[in-house]
DNA sequence: TTTCTAAACGAAAACGTTTTCGAAAATAAC
DNA sequence: GTTATTTTCGAAAACGTTTTCGTTTAGAAA
């Protein structure tokens, strides 16, 4: 049904090739004809057919995305900046989600191979520990760039923020108020995110010389709201004087900022609690959140530009380096945080 | 770089034709070389080309999904719902967001056809009010289905909720328990959920003989936070004795919520309020919102199975008919709302 | 006139698959 | 032995581009 390169040929008794010729603007065609070309190829609504157009040049301009889960503030903020970024290239996006699993992840990787897209992104599953269905795509010479959830073992592009540097900051400012005795909110052991966030908690309080007590650092089964109800419940059991909460993730502090409301103990004048993510709920929660800003968006349009740089760099065979783009974080200062020293 | 048909072929010496077809399991090839061929085509590591597979074929087994805004919760919700039911059967979905703008919506749509993907979902922008690119859609038989925000003038399957029945069982609920004054806060006028979600609320006043008082109904000049703090506190303001607010939005009422606390009026004693949409962050407000239910995933699922229904009929060059499907919502009770009835 | 150059075009291969159709070989029927 | 049928295979066209390379023609140079 749609025009052919061959039904505009016939059309105007030229070949195939001029015609080709013309619309891709090459120097061999007459001034004259190239104008007819054009002329009857808008008359009859030409649209290349992209299907011959990526058998012939071997791309799609098309990338793969691979994210543990949509509905999910930050993650969505990344898609909407990796959509942006590549529809201005004049790429489309591809998405899945692998549900925070290694089978699906493993699964969906090859799926995007076999679909033959240019360039992969992705941001690693929890439930993944091991890594070869990456080297696969790497040795198959499909460009891979990881963000946010990245593997350290990996040998390939990766944004990133600095996780633990955005802790140390985060716990740095509750020692600057004035807290005394801070515990942490972490989530389960795996993704390395999370350890280096309790890590940057941990070297604030050694930097500013308060005892580290691993008795206040508390690992939660799942990141979600009940969990930070839960632990918060617990901590005011188990401790007396916490002044100072740095949780892992904006969700969970919330759920802690619940539990105290209904303990009546409030926050910030008894406790001050920071998170992490500065999802969108944290400005709309009482008291709303300080927390740190992770550039989802930005994170998005970077680790698109970092994965077009290899495509392009694939396509005329030259080198590349991996690159790893680490992004600023900021500390948000919201009312769930407040002085406590006296001047 | 990748293993061809050719190439299997000629490491076992039949021709290509024999290989495809044993490869898809046709008739005519003898168990023994099609035994032969699967195993050496398994050792090579053949992946068909599916650049080439769809120029033959005609398909991608991919379809386009235009969104107005991807960091949503009901929309990345009704994402996941489509990208899930498409995994199921084997198709693969590109993203775009409109961002609420025509022009954008109207390129994004020609983008996907010129991609000519096998079929397209769309929830239509604000800031849409002329429909001729989705008739060319149709017109080019791209198989199309709206949801949520449809136009009712475009002859296509829709995959929708009953916006009018939700607001009115919404204010029902608010008249049942008690409530003789009830404001409204709706979205600007433009898209057609925000003016049935009005009806309901207006026709369930009338059925119970509550006078309607448009006064009472405020227009926002957007769907934030902000507007709904800001209308609350208008809202006092004006009236006296309002005990109850049927909001258009999650987000609107929550804005209202804070405003409230803020004023130190108590929901839901002095004033229930009840929302639309159930977005997460409902959940984790205080008081928690009395919502609307809008089942996001569901429709995502929905939407699919409708499209992939046009897909395959077109494929067989069947006749079908348009669908609309409406989805049910469901009143979720929750904190900011109570009885005033005396028992 | 002949020779050379440049401009303009087209033939054809190639990308890798799918599928039709005819041919060959093997087997069955007579 | 001949004829009919089945089984198995492969040639080739087709999908719609892109791009190389050769050919033609016109004009310039000699």
């Amino acid at each position: 049904m749609p025009t052919t390169l061959k039904e505009i040929a016939e059309k105007i008794n030229v070949s195939v090739s001029t015609v080709s010729k013309a619309l891709k603007d090459y120097a061999d065609v007459n001034p004259e004809t190239k104008k007819l070309i054009l002329k009857t190829a808008k008359e009859m609504n030409y649209k290349p057919n992209s299907f011959a157009v990526n058998l012939r040049t071997k791309e799609s301009k098309t990338i793969g995305l691979i994210v543990p889960e949509i509905v999910h503030h930050f993650f969505s903020s990344v898609i909407k900046g990796i959509i942006a970024q590549a529809e201005k290239k004049g790429y489309l996006v591809i998405i899945l989600q692998s549900n925070e699993s290694y089978e699906l992840e493993k699964k969906q990787l090859e799926l995007l191979q076999n679909k033959r897209v240019d360039g992969i992104l992705v941001s690693i599953a929890n439930g993944t520990s091991k890594f070869d269905h990456f080297k696969e795509v790497i040795d198959n010479d499909t460009p891979l760039v990881m963000f946010d959830k990245i593997a350290k073992i990996i040998d390939c592009s990766k944004v990133i923020i600095d996780d633990r540097k955005a802790a140390y900051e985060a716990t740095k400012y509750l020692i600057e108020i004035g807290c005394k005795k801070i515990a942490h909110f972490r989530g389960p052991l795996l993704p390395q995110n999370s350890i280096d966030r309790f890590l940057g908690y941990k070297k604030a309080l050694e930097d500013f010389n308060i005892p580290y007590d691993s008795k206040l650092v508390y690992v939660l089964n799942d990141v979600s709201f009940e969990e930070g109800k839960y632990y918060a419940k617990k901590l005011v059991e188990e401790h007396k004087n916490v002044d100072g909460i740095f949780v892992n993730t904006d969700l969970v502090a919330i759920g802690a900022i619940t539990a105290f409301n209904e303990m009546n103990i409030k926050v910030p004048e008894d406790i001050s609690i920071v998170g992490f993510s500065n999802w969108f709920m944290s400005t709309v929660v009482s008291p709303s959140l300080t927390t740190i800003n992770q550039p989802g968006f930005k994170m998005g349009k970077e680790a698109f530009k970092v994965l077009y740089k290899e495509i392009k760099a694939k396509k005329k065979n030259e080198k590349f380096r991996y690159k790893k783009v680490v992004l600023d974080t900021d500390l948000i200062v919201r009312n769930s945080t407040k002085s406590i020293l006296k001047s």
